[in-house]
DNA sequence: AGGGCTTCCCGA
DNA sequence: CGGGAAGCCCTC
């Protein structure tokens, strides 16, 4: 008996079967998928078992499996085509995809580590009546009889419970004895009598249409915010959990979704797994193996629990669907949406992807049938739309009002007056963007990448956002010796200092990376939040998503240009999801919201779509641009980047990749560059983008593996390929 | 990926 | 001619 095993090595190098033998006393056990240990070269590693065969007849020595690495873990058959998938649709080395599927604990380096965890119990040694008969003879009352009582009544007691001199002296007495069981680090129950709102008409019209479905067929629910998708979620799994089948919802990320995922424990308890990176590594080994041993029938999680190893699958959810943290930004570059589609198809079953600003992509398929278009217009409960305001902070500067409008400022001391809360959203961290001379016009810079350094106050240094480079500020320009720094730009906190010196009486929480790096940063942000410690939440996008605050009735966006100057073909797209996002924070309860828009392009479409709640015109106005620009959803593209240390090596690299393409793709493909990449230069490496975009095109594919094998044997350049990517 | 083996460059 | 670094290639 022999074994095909895939190498744990992410390298494209070594992308490829290896056989080895198996050893008599595990070809009972063996099964495909199964991780194993084996020698390679001179090291023991880990691999996949991809197949196993009964004959092999090449001429060289075959080396023996040494183990099976955990009988538990397993890639069952869906799992193994859908590598093989990811593979094919990203360029990347199989195992790399399969790595993908599995939680960092299991992800081999460690292998010794031992993630099971245990608790220790006593348990009685004798019979009942036996220790009974113990106990009439005993007489004393102690802690020793307490404990006997206690066994007698539940069984088994948390040995943490007593004192360890009395377990010793009474399992001295063989009277008890200690049993290990394994535990979960993550345990919740069912709460008793959790009020199940009723549907309204539109809710129930939503989740009837997927309900009735009991074939694969992709959904776009397109309701506005505080629509009350999540309720339609949670019927609908429910509804898939009484028919025996298994459900997997995504939110983009969990820690700002902690109140939905609050309310899956609500509804179903022990029944949900969750998945996340704010997880240690024992928790997400707890919450794999409940999935693998069946114990759970929801997962909900954020981009990789879409690989989540549940069987019989009955309803696949994208919550948020317009997100970017769908789409993996390294190797393998996958999108969950395209995951999600392959196994809705394996399992016959529907998938819903739900939004507010659903991308154009997804919504150009609902008006094409493609996707079956659902839609929920009403707020549920008594919420309604917030009435949105453009402030033009032109006039506002020349009142030397730089960072805050007087409209903006009245309605805060308003909001305090009255005892609600009010979120402020600036889309950028850090106290200032940057610090420039005003004498020599120096900037700082990263000696690493192509980009200025931002000042953080609190730390007193400057920082790189991309490479993490630090360095610290000085007090006298460093080229020019004179004392003329100039603080440029606005970051999150410099707006926290400069909002409470204008109402020194509020309590302002800061809400963005540099807050909550702890774990549990985020959760203790909302939680205090909601019970009012505070009452201005100021954050970058992270405050935008999903949250549900009643007394929230005033929603601030500073610098709404920030976003609309990316440069990014989808940076229109992106700003409207945020404000809209951001917008919809405010006015949830019976309360009136207000949205205030603080702007230097009053007249700019984007904001003006987002003042006027008008997804609808603001879809066609992009997608006439699109249009025109040929970029998707009327064009597909792929991404190509050529990455050396030596710049001329880069560019001539470049070069040949262009040629290559123009020669060797369809005469309606376009092939842009090359240019100098968005992140031109990076941790030392200069970088040239080629960009393909192209509607059919049955000669792409091979050309882009072509290009790939020829770099892979480079170690002077890198070829970086994206398809579909998110950012250009 | 990582280790071993070959090659190549420089000072003698 | 030797040693040390850099490049090359193999791993079932």
């Amino acid at each position: 008996m022999f074994a095909k095993v895939l190498i744990e090595y992410p390298t494209k190098k070594i992308d490829k079967y290896f056989t080895y033998k198996v050893p008599d006393n595990l070809q009972d056990i063996i099964k495909k998928g199964m991780k194993v240990q084996i020698p390679f070269g001179t090291k023991q590693i880990n691999g996949f078992v991809m197949d196993i065969i009964n004959t092999y007849t090449e001429d060289y020595e075959l080396k023996e499996i040494v183990d099976i690495t955990d009988k538990e873990i397993v890639l069952d058959e869906e799992l193994i085509k859908l590598g093989l998938y990811i593979k094919e649709k990203t360029l990347c080395p199989l195992i790399c995809a399969y790595q993908a599927m599995l939680p960092s604990s299991l992800k081999i380096k460690d292998q010794k580590t031992n993630y099971n965890f245990y608790k220790t119990y006593l348990v009685l040694n004798q019979s009942v009546e036996e220790t009974k008969k113990y106990l009439e003879n005993y007489k004393k009352v102690n802690y020793q009889s307490e404990l006997l009582n206690d066994l007698l009544v539940n069984n088994k007691v948390l040995k943490s419970n007593y004192g360890s001199q009395v377990v010793k002296a009474l399992k001295d007495k063989e009277l008890i004895k200690e049993i290990k069981e394994q535990e979960y680090r993550i345990n919740k129950k069912i709460e008793e009598g959790v009020k199940k709102h009723k549907l309204n008409e539109e809710q129930e019209l939503a989740y009837q249409k997927v309900k009735g479905c009991h074939e694969y067929k992709t959904f776009l629910l397109e309701g506005i915010t505080g629509s009350g998708k999540t309720e339609v979620y949670l019927n609908l799994i429910q509804d898939v959990i009484d028919k025996g089948k298994t459900a997997i919802m995504l939110v983009p990320e969990i820690t700002l979704t902690m109140q939905i995922v609050d309310r899956f424990y609500e509804w179903f308890g022990s029944k949900v797994a969750i998945f996340h990176s704010a997880l240690s590594n024992g928790e997400k080994y707890d919450e794999y193996l409940k999935i693998i041993r069946g114990e759970v029938s929801v997962v909900v999680g954020t981009r990789s629990a879409i690989f989540t190893p549940l069987k019989n699958i009955g309803l696949i959810i994208i919550d948020e669907e317009h997100s970017d943290t769908f789409k993996q930004e390294n190797m393998p570059r996958y999108n969950a949406k395209d995951v999600a589609i392959f196994r809705a198809q394996y399992h016959n079953c529907p998938l819903v992807l739900g939004s507010a600003t659903p991308t154009l992509e997804s919504k150009a398929r609902a008006l094409k049938n493609v996707f079956e278009p659902i839609y929920l217009h009403k707020r549920a409960g008594e919420g309604t739309l917030p009435n949105v305001t453009i402030v033009n902070m032109l006039d506002e500067v020349k009142k030397h009002n730089f960072i805050f409008s007087d409209e903006l400022i009245t309605n805060l001391e308003g909001v305090l007056d009255s005892g609600e809360q009010a979120i402020i959203l600036l889309n950028r961290r850090g106290y200032s963007t940057t610090i420039n001379c005003s004498n020599c016009g120096f900037t700082y810079k990263c000696p690493n990448c192509d980009i200025t350094l931002t000042y953080h106050k609190s730390t007193n240094n400057l920082r790189c956002h991309y490479c993490g480079y630090t360095t610290k500020r000085e007090d006298k320009c460093p080229n020019c010796h004179e004392d003329s720094l100039n603080y440029l730009g606005l970051g999150t906190e410099k707006v926290e200092l400069e909002l409470q010196k204008k109402l020194p009486d509020a309590k302002i929480v800061r809400m963005d990376q540099d807050t909550t790096s702890k774990k549990g940063a985020h959760e203790k942000i909302i939680s205090d939040f909601k019970n009012e410690k505070y009452n201005i939440l100021l954050g970058t996008q992270m405050i935008s998503k999903g949250l549900d605050f009643p007394k929230v009735t005033l929603v601030g966006i500073i610098n709404a240009d920030n976003s609309l100057n990316v440069p990014d073909f989808r940076s229109n797209e992106r700003t409207f999801a945020l404000l809209y996002q951001a917008s919809g924070r405010a006015g949830r309860s019976n309360l009136p919201g207000k949205v205030i828009i603080q702007t230097f392009n009053p007249d700019n479409y984007v904001l003006n779509c987002v003042k006027n709640n008008d997804f609808k015109s603001f879809f066609e106005y992009e997608m006439n641009i699109r249009k025109i620009l040929k970029y998707p959803p009327y064009y597909y593209l792929v991404s190509l980047k050529v990455i050396a240390s030596d710049y001329n090596l880069a560019l001539e690299n470049a070069n040949k990749v262009t040629k290559y393409l123009k020669d060797n793709l369809d005469k309606t493909s376009i092939i842009l560059g090359p240019t100098t990449a968005n992140l031109f230069k990076f941790n030392n490496t200069y970088r040239f983008q080629i960009v393909i975009k192209y509607r059919f095109d049955d000669k792409l594919i091979n050309a882009l593996k072509y290009l790939d094998n020829i770099y892979i044997n480079d170690n002077k350049v890198n070829l970086e390929i994206d398809i579909d990517p998110l950012h250009i």
